[in-house]
DNA sequence: GGGGCCGGTTCACACAGCGTTCACATATGG
DNA sequence: CCATATGTGAACGCTGTGTGAACCGGCCCC
């Protein structure tokens, strides 16, 4: 269950006692810098902005989560009938909203259609492995929460193991696959590019590429480490 | 202004009224199959669907209007507030819903935000990235609080990265998208107008526009954007 | 109608990044 | 202990990109 940001802080006790009987995790913050400050590692898991008390400042803490460079889905406005008329022109300031006071099932409705939406919405141009992550619209790698800085070709034959995890390809079978065409004698290129990726990826995780001794390499699925019989590698 | 599908047929007189008053072209329908019939060229604009009085056809309706070979957007349930255990499963089924008896005002927001996040509504006037802002009605430009002088072409392709922020373009997909015909040969021609922009930008800003190297150009989002599916948190 | 200006396109060149290759060291298996 | 396969470090050369400048067509002003 990922972190709901709230603001302010404090919120009003009945919100707090509607998520806490919920089961959302929550933290209240009093403005879009502590919001930044706080931020847990994985992110924000959506936001309830309750602009009951103080509409301009709640909409200041929405454009600020907003902002194009670090764009938070999942914000939920709490706010007063008589409130509604300045939606009008700030739709892209939230995802949902709640008329205040409010029906404790309606907003924990709201939230859990909210994480439903936000989780299913997600653009899909995704890859991951274990803490391994590939974007492929934006051509940028992460693993665990640090950028990896990897040149076109590494991308494209670390994105081709990603999506084949597990299984064997030989040098021949990755040339024809990721390079896109014949090769002639240059079967050790793939070596080179591997032990690159490797130190890339970084002492810790430099296992998920695997040698397979006179086959060729496998991403992941380390679980069949060390003896294995060699069928399977004649069935690969 | 599309038209809303509204289901049942005649539906709430409330419902007509705050839909009339609002300003929406709507059409009553009674079951999925008059829906389909009577969809009009342009397609439904969306739909509002009241549960109060048979939940089972209404959400019936909803999943054939649902069906992942012509999925419908903008779907709104209106149900009561003993109806809430009930969308519980049924994430999928709606994109909003609003407690009856309703506050016609909200309904009205509500469908408005629908519309916008559907798309169906006139393109904001303004974009913003950071510290950049571009007024697409006046054709500046601002960078802080620097005004940009930009020429027509900078200014269609700066326009088309602001609203395109963190994906990778190749040099012909910009060439298609912001020139807007297939090109012969003057790919370097987006080089050019990459480099002025960068220029324009100045020297603290001209790392928006990043080089992919082997692939083309990128705006903005150096920070890993952690809008990704919550499975992959589960994942881990 | 002519000349100068402005903006979009194209060209030529230099540089740097990256893919490839080679030579050698090390590991593995028979 | 040998043969083969793989890891490692470094060097080479190509391709892609940045950069300055020229070209060219349209527009406005004189």
């Amino acid at each position: 269950m990922t972190t709901l940001l709230v603001f302010p802080d404090p919120p009003p006790p009945l919100l707090a006692q509607t998520l806490d009987l919920a089961g959302f995790a929550w933290k209240a913050v009093g403005n879009a810098a502590v919001a930044a400050a706080t931020e847990p590692s994985e992110g924000w898991g959506g936001a309830v902005i309750c602009a009951d008390d103080d509409p301009e400042c709640a909409f200041s803490v929405c454009r600020t989560l907003r902002r194009p460079d670090a764009r938070l889905d999942g914000v939920l406005l709490l706010l007063t009938g008589t409130q509604l008329a300045a939606l009008e022109h700030r739709e892209d300031l939230f995802d949902d909203f709640c008329l205040s006071p409010f029906h404790p099932k309606e907003l924990e409705a709201r939230l859990r259609h909210l994480q439903f939406r936000t989780g299913r919405v997600a653009n899909p141009e995704v890859a991951a492995y274990a803490e391994l992550i590939l974007n492929f619209e934006t051509y940028q790698a992460m693993i665990g929460d640090r950028p990896l800085d990897l040149t076109y070709m590494e991308y494209e034959l670390l994105k081709f193991f990603v999506t084949h995890p597990g299984k064997v390809f030989t040098r021949e079978q990755l040339l024809s696959r990721v390079w896109g065409y014949e090769y002639y004698g240059g079967a050790r290129t793939v070596d080179v590019h591997v032990r690159r990726l490797r130190a890339k990826l970084g002492e810790e995780q430099a296992g998920l590429i695997q040698t397979v001794r006179s086959v060729g390499y496998r991403f992941g699925q380390t679980r069949w480490n060390g003896a294995t019989s060699p069928a399977s590698a004649a069935g690969g």
